[in-house]
DNA sequence: AACGAAACCTGCGCGC
DNA sequence: TGCGCGCAGGTTTCGT
């Protein structure tokens, strides 16, 4: 379910709801999700603040980082200690406050690492991930795609070139972008991949307001998209009228994913 | 290096 | 009602 945009209005949430408060103790019902060694270090720790990478969630404790990633439908959920655990709530993390925090994931992708706090950031898998569109420098961009020659779209997606943007924000950013997802990255002028660096601030920077405002109506439910808040240009439009031309938005399969696009409006 | 397919999982909607 | 298929906002791995 989450982007970058999401995975900032999660954040958000949770720092203000537990920063401060100390896990008392941690039920693993998915013992892949998280390994014994892990469950026990959290005991005791407070958690000092929460911050984001990319996709990823990271809660700084007394003594270690907790890196959390949600991919595709991982969700948080605040609730009563004795309120039934739900068949796809994986983990339970219980607070000071009284309340446990619970992580729901009905596909059980979602991941859990634990780091040192020294060196976090030089291991995976933080350590893998670039810039996100808010920092990245547009020429080294425009370098780092010169240098390769894969679709622009697949190149989005790779959070090694440019970290925090999914599926569904690759298809607008290219779209606002006037460029077609199959146009190969050695092929992307100095000025497009400029423009693709602030068209991505300038879309997830909306989306992340879409985030904020959905958020406050689904009080105990952390995971809540703020997509349906977002105009979508053309991702999951496909047979639909382009905004600007009127032709048929297309879909088609690039590096595994559903793409939608505009034949007319995004040129190779 | 790039690309496709498969893997990790479950649930949903659809056509028959 | 059941069945099989395609699909899902992510990432890794493996073979060509």
């Amino acid at each position: 379910m989450p982007e970058l945009p999401e995975v900032e209005t999660v954040k958000t949430v949770l720092k203000r709801r537990i920063q401060g408060l100390t896990i008392q103790k941690v039920d693993v019902y998915y013992e892949k999700m998280m390994d014994i060694d892990t469950q026990q270090a959290l005991v005791g720790q407070t958690i000092l603040d929460i911050k984001r990478y990319g996709k990823y969630i990271c809660f700084v404790l007394s003594n270690h980082i907790l890196i959390c990633h949600l991919r595709m439908e991982g969700r948080y959920f605040f609730k009563h200690h004795d309120e039934p655990v739900l068949k796809h709530e994986h983990i339970v993390f219980h607070l000071s406050d009284g309340l446990s925090l619970r992580y729901h994931d009905t596909r059980k992708f979602g991941t859990f690492d634990l780091r040192d706090k020294d060196r976090y950031l030089s291991l995976p898998p933080l350590s893998l991930l670039s810039k996100e569109p808010f920092d990245i420098d547009p020429k080294a961009f425009y370098l780092t795609l010169k240098s390769k020659s894969k679709a622009i779209k697949t190149a989005l997606l790779d959070q090694t070139i440019i970290a925090g943007i999914g599926n569904i924000y690759a298809d607008e950013i290219l779209f606002a972008c006037k460029i077609n997802p199959l146009r190969k990255t050695n092929l992307i002028t100095q000025k497009e991949a400029k423009a693709i660096v602030e068209n991505g601030v300038l879309i997830l920077n909306q989306a992340i307001l879409a985030g904020g405002t959905t958020i406050r109506t689904y009080v105990s439910e952390l995971g809540v998209s703020g997509r349906f808040q977002l105009k979508l240009m053309v991702h999951q439009r496909e047979g639909e009228p382009c905004y600007t031309c009127g032709s048929s938005v297309v879909r088609e399969v690039i590096n595994g994913r559903s793409s939608f696009y505009c034949k007319k409006c995004q040129s190779r």
